[in-house]
DNA sequence: TCCACTATGTGCGCCAACGTACAATGCGGA
DNA sequence: TCCGCATTGTACGTTGGCGCACATAGTGGA
């Protein structure tokens, strides 16, 4: 999991004191409201976005207008990875699915900490497949979940990357990050209520038992879920992470 | 496209000649069979390998035994990104879909001339964002498309990869990788059969008219092939590369 | 030549999700 | 307080793919 209770970002907390300080001076607070698109796809990226406590979704729009989420994002990771990779742009659109803040910083300064060939290319690479990671398993849970476990994966990795068990999301907005009916949300939302897993009142949902949704999701939510743990152990305070050299 | 005649692969085509001869040393030509599993899920990788005339799948195998391919992997690419990322691992199966010939050589060295932060390492990691964004495509492609367009897609990225239009393929394997039913296969390829697309017998598949392929196709084909075009512009007589630098 | 096996074809009922239509319900502003 | 609007609930026929069962047809080996 990546709920900590800490308010930060587990890649910038990830790295040395040294690095940590030299991205410092280039960062800047800055809010995350709902629906902001934070990169359009197929336009340059000059800034990187690390949330703190927000989530943003990276989705893909289709020529008639359907959407499809390909990928979470939130305090365990970054926006901005074409930066890294030199693509500079992205297919995706960066939409923020949970308002909070992040900290954002201008794409060169990230670009010339990643050239530096230290800790941070380090843990951006292995950020890069972690999110490799999530996008395959989006594309497998796709073809072979239904909407209540896909729903349930969904939450799970939603609540995950934030402070609380609140979102303020309405099942219209749900149903598009899964690109599915709306009415097929309201449906799969709907049992989740019946049982006690969920609670939700007109844009506002919260998780009540969070078992429960873990045993009704599908086996995609761990595998992620271990995955990132293995290529990213953020924790610095854990003797497990070989990145915490400080 | 993909496909041109010459037996190479784009990604050591595309590298200046100094590193290609470094790597050359290293480099080995091995045989790839038909059904060889490259990498199995979780299993450190010590060989990378550039795919010549052969074409790879990249799948995520189930609990229950079902599966779902994440990506295609030929002669515009290389199996073994995690040992760029540092993951050492993946949690994707790399099998040979079609078989043929790679170039082999130990993961350690190219994550030497990784390091050297050459243009190798920028032809690797926009190499990666392309994976990311086939990967991506998958997803999308298996939310919104049907068997039929997504079976037009897998032979259209098929072929790209390899040196004439037969694919040696039981319907069996295509639903595999498609992570559907067989019985859905033989009737998407029935149907493309009676409009005289591709034909084929026990095994064997020949895509005839690749202009119907195309039309019958979803947008997610075009999507991929394109990035792939503004990623890794890997044609070295082209001027339009401009990684080429000998 | 024939047999065993693999690959392909076809037909069924079933179900999840779709598209559509419309009702009900809460919330915020005039 | 009431109206307008956004959100959620419900229903119904349609469809694409599933699971299953079994028939047919090539192919390679004994």
């Amino acid at each position: 999991m990546f709920k900590d209770g800490k308010k930060s970002n587990h890649i910038l907390d990830s790295l040395p004191a040294k690095e940590r300080e030299r991205l410092a001076a280039y960062l800047e607070l800055v809010p995350m409201p709902l629906g902001a698109v934070i990169h359009e796809a197929g336009a340059a990226q000059t800034q990187v976005y690390f949330p703190i406590d927000c989530v943003v979704s990276l989705l893909y729009v289709l020529e008639d207008g359907g959407t499809a989420e390909v990928a979470i994002v939130g305090n365990d990771g970054l926006i901005g990875m074409p930066v890294i990779t030199g693509g500079s742009k992205s297919s995706h659109r960066a939409i923020v699915q949970a308002a909070g803040t992040a900290l954002r910083m201008q794409a060169r300064n990230l670009r010339e900490e990643f050239e530096r060939a230290g800790a941070a290319q380090q843990i951006l690479l292995r950020y890069s497949q972690a999110l490799m990671m999530q996008v395959g398993q989006t594309a497998v849970c796709n073809r072979h979940h239904n909407l209540d476990q896909q729903l349930c994966r969904w939450l799970l990795m939603s609540i995950d990357r934030l402070p609380s068990n609140d979102l303020t999301m309405t099942q219209e907005l749900i149903a598009n990050m899964l690109g599915v009916r709306r009415e097929g949300v309201t449906e799969a939302a709907g049992k989740l209520q019946r049982t006690g897993a969920i609670r939700y009142q007109r844009g506002r949902i919260t998780v009540l038992d969070r078992a429960q949704l873990e045993s009704l999701c599908c086996e995609c939510y761990e595998a992620v879920r271990s995955e990132y743990m293995r290529l990213l152990p953020w924790d610095t305070t854990a003797s497990a992470n070989p990145l915490a050299a400080d």
